[in-house]
RNA sequence: GGGGAUGUGGUGUAGUUGGUUAACACGCAGCCCUGUCAAGGCUGAGAUCGCGAGUUCGAGUCUCGUCGUCCCCGCCA
């Protein structure tokens, strides 16, 4: 027997038991006679305590003083109240102690390459070379078993409201939109590829044809694409669809979901979750994933400005402005940083105006009127010492650098409640988006969302009233960030062929790629729709860390790679011959 | 593809305007030590400063290239 009890959960209750434990040596205090070691578990520490007098054998007592960090031992013991004054009010265990009568040394182990107990300050290449030792640390171990609590509350409340789990597969059909695939070869078919998959989404929408009603899956997703703080090559989605339901049933039950699992986290979430337009959302926070934690919002100027004399104004879509409250104690350094950013996000430039005894300082001065610059500071309501940050352009582009700018600030003049997890759904997004460099639509959300006008409706529609339809789909957002998204589904062949002609991919394209999806779509689809939530950063949110990588057991680093298991590798040429595949040469400059 | 940051014993860091034996802490090894919990004391080993080239009498320090890691843009929901 390995164990009575787990470390962590040796209390005062057990004073006077003989218990046996089994961990790792935590660390290690060798007097010489009297012997300490804190051994760890997945539960935590406890002291143990070899005392030379009360054990005879002098092997016994070599081989404790053997005893290194990180050696898994097995010991048995008495749990003993601890002496006066030595009470450790820093550990959970620390009022007692298990003064060992017999230890097994279960194995032996190297120094460890660095200090578990600190691991999360060592360069993550070596953490990651080393993920075991990593993940090791008790910080560690908590943001796993929060992860794990969370799929469990989650696959609890959704099996209450009658759905199935059912898996879909990872080698599946390359799909044209979206990311880039991670491509499979085929050994039986020379070659042809499979895919893996982006998302199950074709997948659990068949299930819905074929009647399975509710469905969810913790699915592994691939997309192909560069690394991001938040975003990996393989990360998993909490994968929902339904059937014969409307917009509101998703909200309906996602409200509650989220309320139940996050109790989990020790977070209240009040329902119904507030809902917002994409529009509104971009209007006045410049992003579809606003921060709500926080007010600073932007305002649209052009109206102010509409017979402006100053060029850059004239020549701009819109001019919209961002109040900083306070912002006028910013250094001529600060806001070349901001005007720096603004540059960096495609902006053709950014203007500033603190407000002040001595009016608007800014250099809007030179070229706008008194009269305008007055009706900016009475529109926006500003103070003297508060900042107004300008930026003329396309809508769009503004809105969306003065959204970065404006979540960029709220954590720099620490705006932001840490505690705060406010919940927002976004939605009545437009159904199409026009794509500059391959001059043609693209669905927003994806090809399968459907449009909230009916198809007699969309065939009456100009290509310019088609643009400004709006999709039935949406986004529930987490303190800036979107956790997921879904929609409502076409569920019929003629619409979908509609969609398909709008985005340009031709019969015999749709036909080709998703054949399987037309063909069902004729044999009885119910309306259905659905959603996915991005359990990784769902968890990063959760447990407040800064990287994906944190809350993946085995993550990628930024070039895709596996430190520990050093994948990618290359192949040898066999496998690659079965394959029916052969590496392009490697051009070679060497002669310079 | 682009921009930025970074790389010094096992780990975390220091290293002034280029100057000779690269410092400190933890860890490690040996010895001592019976109440510690960052145990303590003494002694010791361990880095040619990511790699390559260059400038220089002399490079951890300057230049260029290259590789790795991280952040951001593009890309990606």
């Amino acid at each position: 027997m390995f164990r009575t009890h787990y470390c962590g959960e040796v209390t005062d209750r057990l004073v006077g038991q003989d218990v046996v434990l089994s961990g790792w040596v935590n660390t290690r205090r060798d007097h010489g006679g009297v012997f300490f070691c804190d051994l760890r578990d997945i539960t935590g520490l406890v002291q143990i305590v070899f005392r030379p007098e009360e054990v005879e054998s002098e092997d016994l007592q070599k081989l404790i003083h053997s005893i290194r960090t990180e050696y898994v031992l097995r010991v048995e013991g008495q749990v003993c109240n601890r002496l006066e004054g030595a009470v450790n009010p820093n550990m959970n265990t620390g009022d007692i102690e298990v003064v060992i009568s017999n230890i097994e040394i279960l194995n032996a182990s190297k120094p460890p390459v660095f200090d578990i107990e600190n691991s999360r300050d060592v360069a993550e290449d070596v953490r990651l070379k080393y993920r075991y030792l990593d993940l090791r640390n008790p910080k560690m171990q908590d943001i796993f078993r929060k992860r794990s609590f969370f799929i469990q509350a989650v696959s609890d409340f959704l099996k209450k409201e009658r759905f199935m789990y059912v898996e879909t597969p990872i080698l599946t059909k390359s799909t044209p939109e979206g990311a880039r695939d991670y491509l499979v070869p085929s050994r039986v078919d020379n070659g042809a590829f499979f895919a893996l998959p982006q998302s199950p989404q074709l997948f659990k929408q068949l299930l819905m044809v074929s009647g399975f009603d509710r469905y969810y899956q913790i699915a592994k997703c691939f997309r192909d694409e560069d690394l991001r703080a938040d975003r990996q090559p393989e990360f998993t989605q909490l994968d929902i669809e339904m059937s014969f339901i409307n917009e509101e049933d998703i909200y309906d039950v996602l409200d509650r979901m989220i309320k139940h699992t996050f109790k989990d986290f020790g977070v209240n979430v009040n329902t119904p979750i507030p809902r917002i337009s994409y529009d509104e959302s971009m209007r006045r926070f410049g992003s579809d994933a606003p921060d709500l934690r926080f007010e600073m919002e932007l305002n649209d100027l052009s109206d102010i400005f509409i017979d402006t004399e100053f060029k850059v104004f004239q020549s701009a879509e819109v001019v919209i402005g961002l109040k900083v409250n306070g912002g006028s104690s910013f250094s001529r350094k600060d806001l070349d940083l901001l005007i720096a950013k603004a540059k960096d996000l495609g902006a053709k430039g950014l203007l500033w105006g603190k407000y002040t005894d001595n009016g608007l300082e800014s250099p809007l001065s030179k070229f706008e009127k008194p009269d305008n610059i007055d009706k900016m500071i009475a529109k926006l309501e500003m103070e003297k010492g508060d900042l107004v940050l300008i930026v003329s352009d396309d809508k769009e582009l503004a809105q969306t650098v003065l959204g970065a700018i404006r979540k960029h600030l709220a954590k720099k003049l620490g705006l932001i409640d840490d505690q705060d997890y406010n919940f927002v759904w976004v939605n009545d997004f437009p159904l199409l988006e026009y794509n500059e460099e391959e001059c043609r639509y693209f669905a927003k959300h994806h090809p399968f969302t459907a449009p909230n006008v009916s198809l007699e409706e969309l065939n009456k529609m100009s290509k310019d009233e088609i643009l400004s339809v709006k999709s039935r789909a949406y986004d529930i957002v987490l303190n800036g960030v979107e956790l997921g998204g879904g929609s409502i589904r076409i569920h019929n062949i003629a619409m979908q062929k509609k969609v398909f002609e709008l985005l340009g991919i031709t019969e015999s394209e749709g036909r080709e790629k998703f054949g399987f999806l037309l063909d069902a779509l004729e044999y009885g689809t119910p309306p259905h729709g659905g959603i996915a939530l991005g359990i990784d950063r769902l968890i990063m949110l959760a447990t407040k860390t800064e990287s994906i990588r944190d809350v993946i057991a085995f993550p990628k680093t930024q070039r895709a790679a596996c430190p520990l298991t050093r994948a990618p590798s290359h192949v040898d040429n066999t496998q690659l011959m079965e394959l029916g595949l052969k590496l392009k040469e490697k051009l070679n400059f060497e002669n310079e």
